[in-house]
DNA sequence: AGAGCGCTTTCTGTATACAAAGCCATGTCG
DNA sequence: CGACATGGCTTTGTATACAGAAAGCGCTCT
């Protein structure tokens, strides 16, 4: 994960695998997840063409798709950015993802097959551990492996697929509002009870433990008054992609 | 909206308006909507552009964008095509769409300007007449109109933007699943109580009131047993765009 | 007659060329 | 000194060419 894209590129081209606009949403994606794009970065195609490996049309492809997934902005004739979604945004996506995520594990309480809850509760055990020893990239990665998977696991498929676009907006927005002083968003009791609920089969406990949880994470971001910050971000944001 | 695409197209150009992926992707969606593209119709892209006088490049993105928002499908190497949602989806998209637009008028009602409640009215005042008058299409419009508006108005953006989604997916489904002898989806005391109640605030008897008209809606449509009308659409469906 | 094989046609994937729009810095005029 | 015009430079928008994959068609062999 701390390779440059390039070395991937060599890795992946001496695999076999061509590369294609799903291997540069992922890298892309990831990229933002982990801050090494901070928001309003500039992404050129021919300069994402290059550390690819390949042409305009493939990266103008894999604009768009993380356009759509709300991932970087794309304005006619300027350069596509990496999104800085407001506070506004922020608040609005963490109750939008309390609603749909709180919907799902009220489905899924009580439906979980056992093989399914010991790979949520090892998950848990895993983001635990590596909390203790301050890992904090692999305590992130965990975490969100946890929702990923009830987001895959849950019975409306619909509403299944609107989670995983919104953890993953959550993410980008608590990588960008995460308060400085704070090392870790790590809630200790919150993923155990919700699984106690789940093997249960209590649904709306469920529920309210998820939106609690969210809610309590939404509370531990800077989002206070300062709207400057995003906008200073947007404006003055010229770091360049390497 | 009986002309056909050429001519929209001429018109278009006319008005100086030149044609970008946007034309595209609103003309596709909205024959989607009235059946003018059955599910399973082959879209190549060459065929597109020839329509639409522009090139294949347009016409891609203009296909991302229409996948992006699941109104056809995209496959490697394969021609894209008008989806054609299953019956468990189209089941998971209208349980998606209670959740989400039954939040949405919660938090609406009591929030609405004078002027915003009485453009609803008027808008269902028009969907009544036009039902009177045996206008379907013309009825359908209001409708959409109606909901659109809610989404629009939402205090939280993002669950109106997926609102937006949802409402899309909802009316290509009822067109797929529209019980043959029925003439329309039409629940004519619905919407005005809906309207009732977010006027006077009262947001759970708006939820529940949105709730209910969407199951009643959902339970109008012919959801039944065979399987096989969506696969054979999509395996035989072979009809040509024009 | 039916199954399998290979050819041809159609369509998409990718790269590239050219045109147009935006951005930035410099210089000029008020 | 500041505001504005203008030049080049960068970047995107669009069209097009070529290569490769998939689907349809007919042929042959059994």
């Amino acid at each position: 994960m701390s390779s440059t894209w390039q070395e991937e590129v060599a890795a992946e081209t001496r695999a076999g695998g061509r590369i294609s606009d799903r291997f540069i949403v992922d890298k892309v994606r990831n990229a933002v997840l982990t801050q090494r794009l901070p928001p309003g970065t500039r992404l050129p195609e021919v300069a994402l063409g290059d550390i690819f490996g390949v042409s305009r049309s493939v990266v103008r492809k894999a604009l768009t798709r993380l356009a759509a997934d709300h991932v970087v902005t794309q304005h006619p004739n300027q350069v596509a950015r990496v999104r800085a979604p407001s506070i506004e945004e922020t608040r609005e996506t963490f109750g939008a993802r309390r609603l749909v995520e709180g919907e799902v594990v009220a489905l899924l309480a009580g439906r979980l097959a056992d093989t399914q809850l010991d790979a949520i509760d090892t998950l848990v055990e895993y983001e635990a551990e590596a909390h203790a020893r301050g890992d904090e990239p692999a305590r992130i990665e965990h975490s969100l492996a946890i929702h990923h998977l009830l987001a895959d696991q849950s019975p409306n498929r619909v509403l299944g697929a609107m989670l995983t676009d919104l953890i993953l907006r959550t993410s980008i927005v608590i990588a960008l509002y995460k308060r400085a002083g704070l090392s870790s968003c790590y809630l200790a009791e919150d993923h155990p009870a919700l699984l106690v609920h789940l093997g249960r089969g209590e649904g709306e406990a469920a529920r309210r433990c998820i939106h609690d949880h969210l809610l309590a994470l939404e509370n531990l971001l800077d989002l206070s008054a300062r709207e400057t910050r995003i906008d200073l971000m947007e404006i003055l944001g010229q770091k360049e992609v390497s």
